[in-house]
RNA sequence: GCUGAUGUAGCUCAGUCGGUAGAGCAACUGAUUCGUAAUCAGUAGGUCGGGUGUUCGAUUCACCUCAUCAGCACCA
């Protein structure tokens, strides 16, 4: 006589063991029609579950993220049940639920094609109109093996082997279609309607590089057209802010063959990045710390002392000289050791922090590399901080400081912080480790920040805080970190003299607010979408005259303007005002001044938003104000 | 690095079932001197990513190679 409590509180009694489904329906034919699944006591389970005791249940319908989740899944089983009609010869593995789709990966003889996958698609919409009966059965798992053996779905069987030997599995079946699965799944294929095959990859069996290739087909699903339709919008939008086509049309930045994964900074592309780069350098001045220089070029010997020409060695490009052997710096540490041990350190000398805008060069593999995102050159905002362990916590919670104003001065409110600790292989005594991991955890705790543990995920040489934003599309970039180092200083024998007169290890902490110069300013492309804030926009007025009449006063009322530190350029070329117009804001200039025989006659200009707005007539002298106003506020209203 | 796709004018792209290529925009020349997102006409522009092979002939077919793109693996 199970009872059944429902969300809203209210409870059912029925006389004998129930489904989920035959629930539904007794409270209405249109949930029951709607329902996907059910929650039981918080697990979710098909319709077809059954129902012997009181238990909490809530339908889980289309308007769930439960269902969606269901939905996703279910066309995932769908799609193999579709590649199995078309190629009876290609093995099932796994098809798991991911964000905003699905995939499934097959083990074919060849790689699906495009056209394949046009195939596969209607196939499955066939499929979905039979409105097919999902079934599920639970085998012992020794019969489940022997099962899809049967069926030559090797995969499958190794996938069961790999469960313990005394857990049953389940199978859900599907019009001759079985598949391995721990489910819920929809009742029928009919709950199935809107979805999209998207592409074709490989991807390893079990993820590992050392395995076979499968083929794996992404799709996506949804509850209803409106939302596929909102999702592929949200891909073209996408599209329009990549940073590489932004790059081009603006003339910001380019690449090519001869520098795989190096970047061609254009005059536009480098007044951002310098910009930036003397922000960074202010930004380095008032909190402490000292800019150095240090060489892109470094003997071999210093490499092997750090450990990089071991463990790094690939990574790194190498070049000799006169019989000796140089790579050419992956990182700056190793550098500002050598500046920090020139000459005796004392405890009174900590922390230290010194800062170096270092350029980088990590030789990525060929298929890691992206636009200005992923590169085998890049410039980070680095800086190592010397210090004692009991200076940690301190340094830690003065960076994490730093690091949400300059983000905020950036336009980026939206952060997300993980902290991760100690891994299996690690050096470093645990009483180090205790005390660092507690300092990291005290400084994020103290800044009042909502933050994720990731066990085990530290570097082998210390615990680490990654700092990651969230750009306006949701896509999150890891752009800051700060991390401890307990083997660095050591290995390349930094000391300091202690107050005791011994001679001490110090501790470093790696940090970086931006990351990388070239990823980050690929970040505020995309974020921005190509229109860049004034403070940053590498031109932020254009002047347009209408006719040659206005060409002098033009062009006084651009140096006016450069004399006053701003980027100003003129276009006089003999061409209409909305032509002009629209060239300028293709290009997405902050400002356009146009400048007519009326404002000539006034000493005025008009001025053009972004925006598209006609803010009207001003003196140069107000615009000016209005322009300084809004480059010292920098992202902050955004 | 792995799998697949792609590489044609400055840009975006079309095309050739093998007979050395075409559009729009941009550029250049001329006309037009115009009030808030494209004025008109004309001209010029390409060893079809690189190499090798097959062929009377290759941008087109085959192989190799480089780069880019998507995903996977990687990211000290």
């Amino acid at each position: 006589m199970p009872v059944v409590r429902l969300p809203d509180g209210s409870e059912r009694k029925f006389e004998q063991p129930v489904t989920v489904a035959e629930v539904a329906a007794s409270i209405g034919t249109g949930l029951a029609r709607a329902a996907l699944a059910g929650k039981v006591g918080g697990r979710l389970v098909d319709t077809s579950f059954c129902i012997d005791r009181d238990v909490d249940l809530s339908i889980v319908t289309d308007r769930d993220a439960d269902g969606l989740e269901v939905i996703r899944h279910s066309t995932a089983h769908l799609l193999a049940q579709a590649v199995k009609g078309l190629f009876p010869e290609a093995q099932v593995t796994i098809g798991p639920v991911v964000e905003d789709g699905f995939y499934y990966d097959f083990s074919y003889q060849r790689p699906f094609t495009p056209e394949d996958l046009a195939a596969i698609e209607k196939r499955m919409m066939e499929l979905a109109k039979q409105d097919l009966k999902v079934e599920r059965t639970v085998l012992p798992r020794s019969e489940a093996i022997g099962f899809f053996k049967n069926l030559g779905e090797h995969y499958k069987a190794q996938i069961i082997e790999s469960i313990p030997s005394d857990q049953d599995v389940s199978l859900y079946g599907q019009g001759g279609f079985t598949d391995l699965c721990r489910g819920p799944h929809v009742p029928s294929t009919g709950k199935l309607k809107v979805f999209k095959l998207m592409k074709v990859a490989g991807a390893y069996w079990r993820g590992d590089s050392k395995n076979e290739m499968l083929q794996r087909i992404y799709g996506t699903a949804w509850a209803k057209k409106e939302d596929l339709d909102a999702y592929l919008h949200r891909l073209e939008e996408a599209e329009k802010r990549d940073h590489r086509k932004i790059g081009k049309a603006q003339d910001l930045f380019h690449a090519q063959e001869e520098a795989p994964g190096m970047v061609f900074w254009h005059p536009k592309g480098w007044m951002v990045y310098q910009i930036i780069e003397q922000y960074m350098r202010e930004v380095f001045r008032d909190n402490g710390y000292q800019e150095i220089r240090t060489p892109q070029v470094v003997d071999r010997s210093l490499w092997e002392k750090s450990g990089h020409w071991d463990k790094f060695g690939s990574n790194m490009f190498t070049t000799s000289s006169e019989s000796r052997d140089y790579a050419v710096k992956p990182m700056n540490c190793p550098c500002h050791i050598q500046v920090y041990n020139q000459g005796l350190k004392s405890y009174r000398d900590l922390p230290l922090r010194l800062a170096e805008f270092g350029s980088c060069h990590r030789n990525e593999p060929s298929g890691t590399l992206h636009g200005i995102m992923r590169v085998r050159n890049f410039t980070q905002d680095d800086a190592h901080i010397f210090c004692t362990e009991a200076q940690i916590q301190d340094e830690v919670s003065a960076f994490i400081g730093l690091l949400f104003k300059v983000y905020a001065d950036f336009g980026f409110s939206d952060v997300l912080v993980k902290l991760s600790t100690r891994p299996e292989q690690r050096v470093g005594t645990d009483e180090s480790w205790d005390k660092a991991e507690a300092a990291l955890e005290t400084a994020l705790n103290s800044s009042g920040l909502q933050w994720d543990l990731q066990p085990g995920e530290g570097a082998f040489y210390g615990p680490k805080i990654e700092f990651a934003l969230k750009d306006c599309l949701g896509r999150v970039w890891q752009c800051g970190t700060i991390q401890v180092d307990f083997s660095m200083p050591g290995r390349l024998d930094a000391t300091y003299i202690d107050e005791d007169s011994s001679r001490k290890t110090p501790v470093m902490l790696h940090r970086a607010i931006l990351g990388s110069m070239e990823r980050f300013i690929g970040i505020l492309i995309e974020h921005h979408a190509g229109a860049f804030p004034l403070w940053l926009a590498p031109v932020q007025l254009a002047v347009l005259n209408i006719s040659d009449a206005q060409a002098d006063y033009a062009r006084g009322v651009t140096d006016r303007l450069k004399e006053n530190g701003f980027r100003a350029q003129a276009d006089l070329r003999n061409e209409k005002i909305t032509y002009k117009i629209r060239e300028h804001s293709l290009q997405r200039l902050p400002y356009l001044l146009i400048v007519g025989d009326k404002e000539v006659a006034s000493q005025q200009v008009a001025v053009r938003t972004r925006s598209g707005e006609d803010l009207g007539q001003m003196s140069l002298d107000a615009l000016i104000e209005r322009l300084r106003r809004e480059e010292t506020l920098r992202g902050i209203t955004a």
